[in-house]
DNA sequence: ATGTAACAATTAAATTTGTAACTATCAAAC
DNA sequence: GTTTGATAGTTACAAATTTAATTGTTACAT
């Protein structure tokens, strides 16, 4: 057993914790953006944000895409529905299934979040400089490489 | 404006997703930790850590050092002293504030916590590579060092 | 000394989330 | 064709979190 098992552990130098910190920093920034913006919750950016990138997809697909739990989803596809930014078709062959579509008005607002969120990874390239975000881009790649495949919900 | 602007945002591209993702599938992993071994919550285990590495603190500076709410901070800190692993001591010249400090149960179990954190960093740092275990710390000190004097809560 | 503002901590109320149960549908085994 | 098991999605209930209000105490200006 190392010596070193012994020195307290430094919440600040410990990496889960400097992980969370960062991911709640960025995303209070980003949150304000849909927010001000557009009135949305997370997991209602997340759906929208999914759906303007594929197209169609199912919400059990949009879990799987955002890393969200399926009730989320449910909740969040729920919601864009009452402001009529997406519809629900009923899928012919397994009744099961429903694919969901953003409408003009959701696409609409895709289009103009989805500026705004790159404006946003823009402002902060340029916060953190090329060297740290390329750093913090390489990083986040490796845990996604080492623990991505994990179950996720 | 620039042509780039009109590409519909890549969700699994994003900086704050990327964060948020990368943030969440490592502190699943290690919330199993704290909980297996000591049946604890996030927020407790954070209160534990901050007590064990300062030693004596109140609940305002737990949470300063943790980033965590006050009232995630009292809930924590009432459930630590359930369990005899903290003992509260009002402050005699100013009677608002109590001092907060493990008891030996208390310390022991951060020990405990604390030797099995150092280990989990390490398998992370393993599984993730020199290069992209530093690459991580050095991105996330960019995030903090451009971010981090944001008022918290 | 008294009133006002500020602060530490808790408690209460409102919101969000997660867990588990439920409905409807399908596929495949028998 | 009917039972069994799986899946898509929703809903109900419980647990956790956030926001607001409350309590008790201090400092400080009038």
């Amino acid at each position: 057993m190392k010596q070193q098992d012994d020195v307290p552990l430094s919440l600040e130098a410990f990496l889960p914790y400097k992980l969370n910190r960062a991911a709640e920093l960025v995303s209070r920034r980003f949150a304000t953006i849909y927010k001000d913006h557009a009135g949305l919750t997370r997991p209602e950016w997340r759906t929208l944000a999914t759906l303007g990138q594929y197209g169609t997809l199912t919400a059990t697909s949009i879990g799987a895409h955002s890393s969200m739990h399926k009730t989320k989803v449910s909740r969040a596809v729920q919601s864009l529905e009452d402001r009529n930014w997406l519809t629900r078709t009923t899928d012919e062959k397994d009744r099961r299934v429903e694919h969901l579509m953003l409408t003009r008005e959701g696409a609409r607002n895709y289009r103009n979040l989805a500026k705004l969120a790159h404006a946003f990874e823009r402002r902060l390239k340029d916060m953190l400089g090329e060297q740290g975000f390329g750093d913090l881009n390489k990083g986040l790649a490796a845990v996604e490489k080492q623990l991505g495949t994990d179950i996720f919900l």
